[in-house]
DNA sequence: ATATATATATAAGTTTTTTATATATCAAAC
DNA sequence: GTTTGATATATAAAAAACTTATATATATAT
């Protein structure tokens, strides 16, 4: 019922902003908690005091360029990624599923109690 | 050929070291470095500036309990979990892999544009 | 009028993690 | 014999990341 605080989402934040990015080609800030919200059936959630310093960050490294545009009166602000940040894109995502394999290594079940030690 | 500081390990030093207590029963802290940099083939590296920290903490939370030891003139100190600790780790393990689930889901390519919106 | 959804952003505070450092034993090499 | 490398635990200072709280503003629905 309740997703809330992710203690894994520690250090995936920057990943999921410029893998959705790559995919998105642009989109802006609260599409980007609304996506995620979205696609993870809650089970993920972005909050704002999170992702707009990391946005900023991203801009910052020159992964992301921000282009602003008045929609219905109010302005929203649009980030897409710089040739740098599609490779970094490709390389984080391809990061975090090493990762992941890792993990399962560490998380399966052990046959016996040592791996290659006393065979 | 460098694993060093893996960005994706926030947030899973607390799972990885209550996993690998309920597996093995006790390990002193050297020994679990070494055992997860052993399991992932080097992929993964904990610190000592990481890991002593985070035994501490669970220890005062109540998940670990300690027992010191002399072995060849040395003192080593083995953790292990508590009942509590028991059923945290199995917690972990459960969320991490919710989490993981989760991550495929932002990190697999959509087929198209958007998800549900406009079908 | 008021509440809710949309929209961006910063500041303060906490937690976590990294980096550096200190200590000490044992075994092997020199 | 003494230096090096592996074993072993731990803390302190600093940096980074994240949470929580807050501020602002428009549009729409009630």
């Amino acid at each position: 019922m309740e997703a809330s605080s992710n203690e894994f989402l520690r250090g995936t934040l920057k990943t999921i902003v410029l893998k959705l990015l790559a995919e998105q080609g642009r989109m802006y800030g609260y599409e980007i908690t609304q996506s995620v919200k979205e696609r993870t059936s809650g089970e993920i959630t972005l909050t704002f005091g999170a992702l707009y310093p990391v946005l900023h960050k991203l801009e910052q490294e020159g992964f992301l360029m921000t282009e602003s545009e008045e929609v219905d009166g109010r302005l929203r602000k649009y980030y897409s990624l710089t040739p740098s940040g599609n490779a970094t894109a490709v390389q984080k995502v391809s990061d975090f599923e090493r990762f992941v394999e890792a993990m399962q290594n560490l998380l399966r079940p052990q046959n016996g109690e040592m791996s290659l030690a006393k065979l």
